[in-house]
Order: C-alpha cells, then sequence, then structure tokens
RNA sequence: CGCGGGGUGGAGCAGUCUGGUAGCUCGUCGGGCUCAUAACCCGAAGGUCGCGGGUUCGAAUCCCGCCCCCGCUACCA
C-alpha cells in the first residue's frame, strides 16, 4: 500500500518557526511509522513562495521577488535535516515544473466550467494595498490598521465557482466522515459549509508575482489556489524521470494547522471536484502551541527556540517534546521550563537511564552478552500488545496516545527491574536461571520499545538499537523474541542532562 | 448575532463520539531499593468533573437553559 503524507507548505516570508517544526515533526512521525510498516510512503513538504507579501517585501529590499524566495527558501530547506525529517522531496511553488502542472490543472478546471470572469468590487485600503472584508471596513469605512479612509475599487478578475460545490461538499463530509480530523475540525468546516459558499476569485491583475493564468497573461493566480496545488504537481516531477502520480495519488494524509482549515477542507476538495481528480483521504488538524497562554508570534517572540534546543539537547528532544506535550489537534502550552522538566523526568531518567541501567547490568553480571534464556511470559505480553495499538492509533492520526502507549510500556520495564530487583538474584549462584531470564527479558523489552519509538526519536531509537547489536527497524520486531539478541556494547549517555 | 472549541483534585492534561466504581503526569507527604544518568519503585493526602434543570436503575459522558474563556466569521500567505 502506497501512503503519501504531506505538510503545508510555507510561507517563505517568514522565518523558520516553532510551528512550522511541529507541523512537519508530526508529518515525519507518520512517514517513518508506515516506512516502518512496509508501506509505500512519500513524505512531501516545501515552500509556497508566491503572492504579494513576497512581491512587495521584495520591492522594499530592492531584489526581485525571485532573489528574495532564493535567499529565503533554503533555510526551510535546511530546516528539514535539522529537525531529523526524511521528507522524499521538497517542493518549490517557483519550481517551473509546479508551474506548468498548475497551469494546466487550472486550465482543467476552467475547461470543466467552474471559472469565470467578474469584478471583483471591495472597500481598498491604498496603504495596505488591499482590499478589506466588510467585517473589517466597519461602519466607517477606515482601515483597522491605518485608520485611513477606504476606496471603493473594482477588479477584474476570474472566479472560481466554488458554491456550486456545496452540495458535493457535503455529501463528501457525509459519506467521508474522516475526510477532516479531529472531530472537532470536521464539525467546524462542515458548518461552514452549510454556512453557504460563495464564489472565491481565482486570479489577480495588480501584480505579477504568481503562476500567470495561460488563457489571459494579465492575471496570475491567487496564491492559495496555485499553492494548494502543489500536494498534487510534486508528484508529477520529484522523481526525474518518473511520474509517481499514479503511484501516490491521492494522498492519504494532509497534516495541516488550523489556521489553514478552511483552504484545505473547502477549497481544496472542491478544486479537486473541480479537475475531476481523485480526493485524498484525509486532512488532519493540529492546533497551535500556546507560550503561556499566549498564541505564538510576533509578540510573545520565540519564548522557545527550537533551533536553540536542537542546538543543546538534539532533535529527538525537540521532537519528543513538542508530541508529548500537547495533545495532536488540540492547542497547547509550551515552555522552557515544561521542555526541561520532560528532558530530565522522561527521556534522561526514565528511558535514558532504564537503557543505561539494563545494559550495565548485562555487562556487570553476563559479562555483555544477553543469556539465550526463555523470556518472562506476563512482561513479553503486554510489551508485545503494543505494536498493534500503536499501529492502530497511528491509523487515526493519534499521535499523542500513540507515543503514551508506547511510555507506558518504558515506566513497565523500569517497575520490572524494581519487582525482579535482578541485583539480588545475582547474589544467589541457585537463581542465575532466573537472573538470566531477567536480563534477556529486559533487553529484549527495550530493543522492542526502542523500535517502536523510532518514529519519534530515530536518532536515539538507532543508538540504542546499535548498542544491543539489532539495528532492524521493521515493525514485525516489534514483539519480544528469545534468543534475538547477544554481545551488546556499552551504550552513550542517550540524553545526557545539562551541567547544573 | 452565527459557528467551533474549552471550563475535570495545587499545576498541566486525558476521558465525553460508543453513559456503568474519576484516570495520567508534575507537585506535596511517607516508605522501599541500590543495577543505573543522585536515577528507579511502592503507598498516602487531595476533585459535589463551570452552574441549574431533565432523561436514565445509573451522567464528566446524552438533552435543555445559563455563566466565563478562546478561536473563526472567507480572498494576507
Amino acid at each position: 500500500m502506497s501512503f503519501y503524507v504531506t505538510t503545508p507548505i510555507y510561507y517563505v516570508n517568514a522565518a523558520p518557526h516553532l510551528g512550522h517544526a511541529y507541523s512537519s515533526i508530526a508529518a515525519d512521525v507518520l512517514a517513518r511509522h508506515m516506512r516502518q510498516r512496509g508501506e509505500d510512503v512519500f513524505f512531501l513538504t516545501g515552500t509556497d513562495e508566491h503572492g504579494e507579501p513576497v512581491a512587495l517585501a521584495a520591492e522594499r529590499e530592492g531584489v526581485t521577488p525571485q532573489e528574495l524566495v532564493d535567499r529565503n527558501a533554503p533555510r526551510f530547506i535546511d530546516l528539514m535535516p535539522r529537525l531529523n525529517a526524511s521528507n522524499d522531496f521538497f517542493i518549490r511553488t517557483s519550481d517551473p515544473e509546479h508551474e506548468a502542472k498548475s497551469q494546466e490543472v487550472l486550465a482543467r478546471i476552467r475547461d470543466n466550467g467552474y471559472v469565470y470572469e467578474g469584478v471583483y468590487e471591495g472597500w481598498y485600503c491604498p496603504r495596505c494595498a488591499d482590499f478589506k472584508t466588510d467585517a473589517e471596513a466597519g461602519d466607517d469605512n477606515l482601515c483597522p490598521i491605518h485608520m485611513l479612509p477606504l476606496t471603493r475599487e473594482k477588479e477584474d478578475n476570474y472566479f472560481f465557482r466554488l458554491s456550486a460545490f456545496q452540495d458535493d461538499l457535503i455529501r463528501l463530509y457525509d459519506e467521508q466522515p474522516d475526510f477532516v480530523m479531529p472531530r472537532h475540525r470536521y464539525n467546524e468546516a462542515r458548518s461552514f459549509i452549510e454556512s453557504g459558499l460563495q464564489d472565491v476569485s481565482l486570479s489577480r491583475s495588480t501584480f505579477t508575482w504568481g503562476v500567470p493564468v495561460p488563457w489571459d497573461d494579465r492575471h496570475v493566480f491567487y496564491v492559495w489556489f496555485e499553492a494548494l496545488l502543489n500536494y498534487y504537481t510534486a508528484l508529477s516531477y520529484a522523481k526525474p524521470g518518473e511520474d509517481l502520480t499514479d503511484r501516490f495519488w491521492p494522498a492519504q494524509c494532509h497534516v495541516i494547522g488550523k489556521d489553514i482549515l478552511k483552504f484545505h477542507t473547502v477549497f481544496w476538495p472542491a478544486m479537486l471536484m473541480a479537475a475531476g481528480l481523485p480526493l485524498p483521504e484525509h486532512v488532519f488538524v493540529h492546533g497551535f502551541l500556546l507560550i503561556g497562554k499566549d498564541k505564538m508570534g510576533k509578540s510573545a517572540g520565540n519564548a522557545i527556540d527550537p533551533f536553540a534546543i536542537m542546538d543543546q539537547y538534539g532533535a529527538d528532544a525537540l521532537r519528543y517534546y513538542l508530541m508529548r506535550e500537547v495533545s495532536f489537534g488540540h492547542d497547547g502550552s509550551v515552555s522552557m521550563e515544561g521542555f526541561a522538566a520532560r528532558y530530565e523526568s522522561e527521556l534522561a531518567n526514565e528511558l535514558g537511564n532504564l537503557a543505561s541501567r539494563t545494559i550495565a547490568m548485562v555487562h556487570r553480571y553476563r559479562d555483555g552478552t544477553v543469556p539465550d534464556a526463555a523470556l518472562d511470559a506476563e512482561l513479553a505480553a503486554e510489551i508485545d500488545a503494543t505494536a498493534g495499538e500503536v499501529s492502530a492509533l497511528l491509523d487515526r492520526v493519534d499521535l499523542s496516545s500513540a507515543l503514551d502507549a508506547i511510555w507506558q510500556r518504558v515506566r513497565r520495564l523500569n517497575r520490572y527491574v524494581e519487582e525482579q530487583a535482578p541485583w539480588t538474584l545475582a547474589k544467589d549462584a541457585q537463581r542465575a536461571g532466573e537472573l538470566d531470564t531477567v536480563l534477556a527479558s529486559l533487553t529484549e523489552g527495550l530493543r522492542t520499545i526502542a523500535v517502536l519509538l523510532h518514529p519519534w526519536i530515530p536518532h536515539s531509537a538507532g543508538t540504542l538499537l546499535h548498542a544491543l547489536g539489532a539495528p532492524e527497524l521493521e515493525f514485525e520486531g516489534a514483539r519480544m523474541q528469545r534468543g534475538r539478541l547477544g554481545a551488546i556494547s556499552a551504550l552513550e549517555q542517550l540524553f545526557p542532562k545539562p551541567q547544573a
């Protein structure tokens, strides 16, 4: 089975921040997990590079828009390996292939009768160089930003007949209740559709930084329509010499943030319907990371800097923290204090120390070789149940519950050590067999957990598996098996604590 | 105004769809252990699950009303 997962494409105007890291990490967890299960995975991310904000920023800086995006895109491209994200391709919407392919699809939408020429009329602020909604204009018709009088302006536009898809969208939501996840986002999107859809303008003629409208070169496409198509166009040229579209389209899962819900759950399926293309299976909408109670952003600054965390603690620590701290699909608060607490108590003390004590005992009591002994059946039953839970939860994109299910087993193994007290068994030669069972069960349990943790903390899981002499990541290997391990090597501290 | 979300022991959260002894982490208090990154484990205290009605043998969970907080209300990406 193929599994195609995407992140949003990130707008190049801003610098990469925690929110970008969050989306990318979540998608990467899914991609890595599905690869473990042997699925044919394609993981896409990229940058959104067109539109007026880029054009204006370039103008301010005295460079061309292309020069501006060429300068900024690498910051996002470089973010991925920093996060240890395993994307298979990085699309830039200024790629000529994307431009050509998106023109092709949009022309088909027009050929199918869903585009018409019209006039967009609205309140315009000359300072913003932008239209305002009626709500923004208010009763006094002042720009809410500049407090200047707005003028009534008209602009010739092409329109997309979004209103024609209201019934089809409702049918989609009826027939595919997990098209939008989680449920509360489904409700939100659905009620938006039910409240009535208006046609939307599809093109702009007041600036030129965009994909030209192929049937009218005075216009460029409104960015969103062309940008959404990235998920589809990328497949046609991501792999030189091979078109992956048939292999991976439609996508299984678009991971997005709640700020772009409407575009992905309403505009996007309508566009695909208009173009006669199959629809993605799921759009998963995650929440916002909050700094304290405030929305993350300019005012709050980067109170939690993903780059600083990765510099000091590594990408795994950031990945783990973000996936662990915030229930996936909801908003949640993050902070340096919270990060430090989880890093120390969970990564260092619970997991890191579990690995240390386990491996140390094998060296101390059995010269570094895991005994080929029967496994503790009760423990094995508990550990072996994890893989099924994890895959079922990840099928529902419940990243938080899946990680929690694994973490319960980390704690279970620490409890097992206390229950069995191998240091007591070691003092009694009569009980050597029991000690063999305990050590074999512990190391094999640890290996299983490491395989399961790979999507979240790929680097650390790999380090641990190598120390155990069993680097295989296959999901089928995520159950305990006698005699799998032999000689094991020493283990560096997986999660060293910072100097006090 | 409309729509969506939230209100659960000191803090942060899960559980609400598919009613059935209120759960997790942190913190506090007490105890155990010594393999380990001064790590680990056990126990205890602490909640009328926002408020008021209703349905039910039984409601955090379903229904109605109300209060408070947040977001969205469409062409900025």
